[in-house]
DNA sequence: GTCTATAATTAGATAGAC
DNA sequence: GTCTATCTAATTATAGAC
């Protein structure tokens, strides 16, 4: 393995920890020691590579949230309304799933979101603005929102609905029984939220 | 005022305080030294009036959780279908309200939620499991519950779409431009609840 | 590129003055 | 009941060896 390839899978390994230990803990309880620990390297290392604990958490969430962006399937332009509806439904499953496999999207966005912050800005203007246009569009989620101003409150309500029981899924597992972790399970939640979110 | 109203002040300063700072930051990020700078203390008092931080935690957790209690409307017995729906929906509104004004417990859950530990533990069998049986209970979310096996489902998809627009507010602003700490805000996403969970 | 060592803060918990 | 002082441990960021 040459030099810049090595640079590029340590680097990998490191943002790939991060992104565990800040969808746990946090960014301000998540240390640069436990994230270097987690990736097999030593602590100076993380700054060398991301020269703070602020740029690592940017570039951990560039990658948890492209992630997303390159799961969600494409929606149907100049369909009928029967089309366009089948296609909100599949879109919402496909959200559920990705929620389901990586709920640290929402630990992201739930962690930096409730700070009037430069981080909760950066967020906003380079992960979520650029969707939040595209699921608010009329056929998507805008079936349940009747008006346009309702639109955000349709976008919070779904990301809310189906993400929340992944991300506190041993609270989940506690109090019903129920590991929202199984396949089962995920399918169940997707099912609920596409016929809640459009209904027949 | 005497020592014990001097002492149940203060003690009570400290806990609303420490509710600010764990709703804020998370349990980790918290720090006591913090807490009592915001109740006008010192922190040596906080140790002596609460053990330790975790024992500072539960009794916060103890106090936003049971405003709760206080606030839900109870569901009639023996009603109507017709009047089940129609105190379903109230319910659900009343909860979205809760949820406007006190943000506070959806942070507490899902920074408890997520790891498998005693403070998760001690949150589920204090606060959560008493009201879970009550919420998924016949006529109440179970109208958008066919089957039993979809009441945790219902029961997170309705705390997650009830909350997650309060909880991230200064996101929430900045993303669409909405400000969902306004009355009117609050009653269009209390509307909206209603009308997704108890369709007519 | 990776590690070791260290500087400057800050954390929770304890002990003792008043 | 409240505050000050202190102990031990852990934090980020930096500097330098290899």
């Amino acid at each position: 393995m040459s030099r810049a390839e090595q640079r590029d899978a340590t680097r990998q390994r490191i943002v790939d920890a991060a992104i565990t230990a800040f969808a746990d803990q946090g960014f301000a309880a998540s240390s640069t020691r436990d994230i270097a620990a987690r990736a097999g390297v030593t602590q100076g290392l993380v700054t060398y590579h991301f020269d703070s604990k602020d740029t690592l958490w940017r570039a951990a969430a560039t990658q948890i949230f492209g992630l997303l962006v390159g799961t969600l399937p494409d929606r149907p332009r100049r369909a009928s309304n029967a089309e366009r509806r089948a296609a909100a439904r599949e879109q919402i499953r496909a959200y559920v799933r990705f929620a389901a496999e990586h709920p640290e999207v929402f630990h992201f966005m739930v962690d930096a979101g409730r700070h009037d912050d430069d981080r909760m800005r950066w967020l906003v203007q380079t992960c979520l603005a650029p969707r939040f246009s595209e699921i608010t569009a009329d056929g998507g989620i805008g079936s349940v929102a009747a008006d346009r101003a309702a639109a955000p409150h349709a976008y919070y309500a779904l990301l809310g609905a189906g993400s929340l029981i992944f991300a506190v899924a041993p609270e989940c597992r506690e109090l019903t029984g129920v590991d929202p972790t199984r396949r089962a399970a995920i399918e169940r939640h997707a099912d609920l939220m596409a016929q809640l979110f459009v209904p027949d």
